[in-house]
DNA sequence: CAGGAAATTTGATTTTAATCACAGATTAAG
DNA sequence: CTTAATCTGTGATTAAAATCAAATTTCCTG
């Protein structure tokens, strides 16, 4: 147990994980380091809720290993899943800034690793330095622009766009390229890109199947797919 | 034509439109006033455009007077609208920040008259006053929660949902009430409305024909509606 | 305030995706 | 490696909203 304490802070000032976060990424490696020094650590198992919606939170979160959701449920219990977090990414920081609850849960995918910072230590790094408040303008710009495209995406009438843009979102987080195309390793399940792209399991289902008809995918397996035809993708999403 | 900038300069620094401005409403009386002093003027007829998607924006934007909307236009050529704007919400701040071009066109909904902040004076306000970073950080941080939740609203499956969000959220904006209910001047037409939440122009109008029926709303002319059961409204909504 | 333009409502039909039901495939655990 | 549990794919049916096509209402201009 003691082995494990060790590791995770000796992973913290090591690889910094602090280092790994934009937000961080024009401190001094003094600054990072002393940041380090008091990061929290905690290991989540997959399907664990480790941020539950409607709840006061006070740190932030750091995704140091694994991937996370972020969902809220509509009226009709249907879950709407809003971001896809991975390793480097960080959340929670609005609830601080605004002193508000979690306005939705967070879910882990996998096995997670997080490293957390509390509200006390985020707002002293704020105000000892100040050029990250630039830094964080930035990040939380970035996520208006996510967001906004989002919508848009959502306000689509064909389901083929939707689905083919999560795609080309998803094959350019995690894809690989090679020879015969792209490999993605989807973070969400069938039922997860319904909830992510807002309509049914078997619409997604029935739309994927099409599009491997049509030779632009290849479903391998549940969690693998195989883009053979980017472009195809590209002239559906818009 | 001279009464008109002396009128226009003295709405500025009398009323400071500045002061309407929630980010810069923590700054002191002298520094709004500066800043009011360095605002460039535009009145915008209805229906004109003065934001042009993927052109670089320079300028910060407050809306002194009127509306204005901001979209973007799907694949399928359908607009889909991100913002209402009304007085005192300010805009283009993000391409400043990331000194990227507009995502979306902005255009007048109605007469408009706008004030203009140049990228140099906006950046040099921000260098002069640090403390309104935390104030942008704020604003931004909102901004984020309101996309979240019109993401969640039209992830939803159920139209009546949808739409009872939406003139919840005019009646919250720009609704009076009264003994008879809530008059909500909408700022979008039946098609606008439709842009907004992502579906037809002749199903709103059903949906709207529908409510009125069961005595929730009542539709006087185009353009205002009487909300006559709000709680209804928000069984809907959620 | 009249008249025409624009916006809206309503009806009929078609298209699309949701729902329901179940078979088949993949994954994970022992 | 087997087996159960879970996830996924497909067919049939239903429900819902899009589309197409008027008819009506509202609004604005002269």
């Amino acid at each position: 147990m003691n082995s494990h304490c060790d590791r995770a802070c000796q992973r913290c000032l090591d690889n910094l994980c602090t280092h790994k976060i934009p937000v961080f990424s024009t401190l001094p490696y003094e600054a990072l380091e002393s940041i380090a020094r008091r990061i929290i650590h905690q290991d989540v198992p997959a399907g664990a809720v480790f941020i539950e919606a409607g709840v006061k939170n006070d740190r932030l979160t750091i995704i140091s290993e694994g991937q996370a959701k972020a969902c809220r449920y509509t009226a009709d219990g249907r879950e709407q899943i809003l971001y896809i977090y991975s390793e480097g990414d960080f959340l929670g920081e609005r609830d601080l800034i605004l002193a508000q609850e979690s306005p939705y849960q967070v879910e882990a995918l996998t096995d997670v690793k997080l490293c957390q910072l509390t509200a006390e230590s985020f707002h002293q790094f704020i105000q000892e330095h100040a050029e990250i408040s630039m830094q964080i303008i930035h990040s939380l710009s970035r996520r208006l622009s996510r967001l906004e495209q989002m919508i848009q995406n959502m306000g689509q009438r064909s389901i083929e766009a939707r689905i083919s843009t999560a795609l080309l979102d998803f094959a350019e987080q995690y894809g690989v390229q090679q020879k015969e195309g792209i490999y993605v390793r989807l973070p969400l399940s069938r039922e997860g890109l319904a909830s992510y792209i807002g309509i049914t399991r078997e619409t997604v289902s029935r739309k994927l199947s099409q599009l491997e008809t049509e030779n632009i995918i290849q479903s391998i397996g549940h969690k693998m797919i195989l883009i053979r035809n980017q472009q195809a993708l590209k002239e559906f999403s818009d």
